[in-house]
RNA sequence: GUUCUCGUAGCUCAGCUGGAUAGAGCAACUGCCUUCUAAGCAGUAGGUCGCAGGUUCGAAUCCUGCCGGGAACACCA
């Protein structure tokens, strides 16, 4: 009798699961929250970091709509400062008028190329430099010497020349960085179409990087900030367990943080927003913990809702990447050979030798950008990572190629289901169909996923999701050993598990869309 | 030096708002394709939860200290 109910009670659950398209989301309650991640720098092309960086935002922005937020998704490009002067300036002097179109590639490699061009050129005059500044004084710290040296090349000084007259608006100049900007957008929106990634609204530096000079004078006034002596600004943050920082130049001009408040209030005016938060890597902790607090002290309403979601960094088994020792893994070079390993193992396993080649490519990108982001977000975001290019590529176990595996073998279940015309209503099973128990294991599995909807936004953790999904994959795994549909002779209880393939099917979709990954109807 | 952060099986990670025998995957080994996709399933083996204290009826989980890894502390961004 107990048992009967509670088969019962499960039945139901199926059937209200099923029933619901939208199983798992929250509806629409008007709160806006705004997610800014990507923010590249023009300077050089996308590389690992970047990759988790934007996989991260994206996945984020969608489980706060399945939260019912309204999101707007931002990204706020780093596209001046003496870093691009570098590549500008490396290109007038080496370039001969090169295009990626003659060059034949991106344009943000091209750029990026001659970023590494001026960085090679100038450590030969630090060199330079160093033994000079030793002949004239050898007593000096060689340490020192170095640090020196480092701000007067003749190439650091020409940069900030070039920054100077960018600033002063000098045509040549600006012209120079519109064409290479240019460049490196067409190569960015590739790269981002690529991943599946994609914003509401793109922030530039160029014109935000004046902002906040008006928050100065209003936190001056508010007895906030304290002019010293020299005319620089600062704020005493000693009480809240940080230290003096300075938002002001002496000679007026602004730093980073000063146009980071600037930047906030114009976002703010933009999109009214309950909630901001900012993908940004760890090493900026403190940054942001001086930003808040100041937006705090400043009594903005919207400083409460502000976020730093403050993410691991991506590490190699070799160590850190370092650009300067050639171990950045390149975005583009990385998912091209994914891509071209889900390609290699597709096509051993010769089970869609009747694709189109279009058809081919499509379940290759969606397999390669499954394996990537799925690996680069099962990790709490929180925690230092590494990136095992080998386990990377794997697709068994814990993997997003398994979990696409799963519902591709759902999908064509519900095919046959569909051709033989069986109806999996749920007329033809409750109060009839029996369930064993690993249906009621994935059936009770199905049932948490609002909750981890729920917590996954309230912790900004993709991985909840990730793990949800990777978890329904492999119960229903289990139960498509254990026990078959087609082959089961009672009526009732072969559609139970038609419905039960479906809702698995859709649950699997709907969790994997939530971290930005697409899934195969066959593979 | 100060602050932050991490330390769970050989490796990569879950678990951490305290609760019973600490879970996956990979790698190793053993089985399973004439039945719905084997990119799969089942099983074996593998752990003093960094160390030492403390709080508690109870600690991987909370607190303190130590050890070890990473990061941040610019009139850079």
């Amino acid at each position: 009798m107990n048992l009967k109910l509670s088969q019962n009670f499960w039945l139901h659950t199926l059937a209200t699961i099923f029933e619901n398209k939208d199983f798992g989301k929250t509806l629409p309650h008007g709160k806006k929250v705004m997610v800014e991640y990507s923010s590249p720098n023009t300077n050089k092309p996308l590389h690992l970091g970047h990759l988790r960086n934007n996989f991260l935002g994206y996945s984020v922005a969608e489980i706060l709509k399945a939260d019912g937020y309204e999101v707007m998704k931002t990204n706020l490009v780093n596209d001046r400062g003496i870093h691009i002067c570098k590549s500008m300036l490396a290109y007038q002097k080496f370039g001969k008028g090169e295009t990626p179109e003659s060059a034949g590639i991106k344009g943000d490699h091209l750029v990026g190329n001659y970023y590494v061009v001026f960085d090679k050129a100038n450590k030969r005059q630090i060199e330079e430099l160093v033994a000079q500044y030793q002949a004239e004084t050898p007593n000096e710290d060689i340490e020192k010497l170095k640090e020196k040296a480092g701000k007067n090349t003749p190439l650091i000084l020409e940069a900030q020349a070039m920054l100077k007259k960018w600033e002063e608006g000098d045509k040549e100049t600006v012209d120079l960085w519109k064409k290479m900007n240019g460049w490196v957008y067409v190569g960015f929106d590739e790269t981002y179409k690529t991943m599946g990634v994609n914003f509401d609204k793109i922030y530039y530096e160029s014109n935000t990087y004046l902002l906040g000079k008006d928050l100065v004078e209003e936190g001056l006034a508010k007895g906030i900030f304290f002019r010293k002596e020299n005319g620089s600004v600062w704020i005493d943050l000693k009480e809240d367990g940080l230290d003096e920082k300075l938002v002001l130049r002496a000679d007026g001009t602004s730093v980073y943080i000063t146009q980071d408040l600037g930047t906030a209030d114009y976002k703010y005016a933009d999109f009214p927003m309950e909630k901001s938060i900012y993908i940004v890597g760890n090493e900026q902790d403190y940054h942001f913990k001086v930003l808040f607090t100041i937006l705090k002290k400043f009594g903005r309403n919207y400083a409460n809702g502000m976020y730093h979601l403050s993410y691991g960094m991506v590490e190699l088994p070799s160590g850190k990447m370092k650009s300067r020792e050639g171990t950045v893994v390149d975005a583009d070079d990385l998912i091209a050979e994914m891509m071209s390993i889900a390609e290699t193992r597709t096509k051993e396993l010769g089970k869609i030798d009747d694709f189109s080649e279009e058809e081919a490519k499509k379940l290759y990108r969606m397999l390669a950008l499954g394996a990537l982001k799925y690996y680069l977000l099962r990790v709490d975001p929180k925690k230092t990572m590494l990136f095992n290019p080998e386990d990377s590529i794997d697709f068994q176990g814990d993997t997003g190629v398994y979990i696409q595996f799963n519902h591709a073998r759902i999908a064509s279940l519900i095919r046959r289901a569909d051709l033989l015309n069986n109806n999996y209503q749920k007329e033809n099973y409750l109060g009839k169909a029996k369930l064993q128990d690993i249906e009621i294991e994935l059936i009770k599995l199905l049932t948490s996923f609002p909750q981890k909807i729920k917590e996954s936004a309230q912790e900004y953790a993709p991985s909840v999701v990730a793990d949800f999904a990777y978890n329904v994959a492999k119960t229903y795994s289990k139960f498509y050993n254990e026990l078959s549909v087609f082959n089961e002779p009672d009526l009732p209880t072969k559609s139970m598990r038609l419905a039960l393939s479906s809702a698995t099917a859709r649950a699997i979709k709907s969790a994997m869309s939530l971290i930005g990954v697409e899934v195969p109807e066959r593979m």
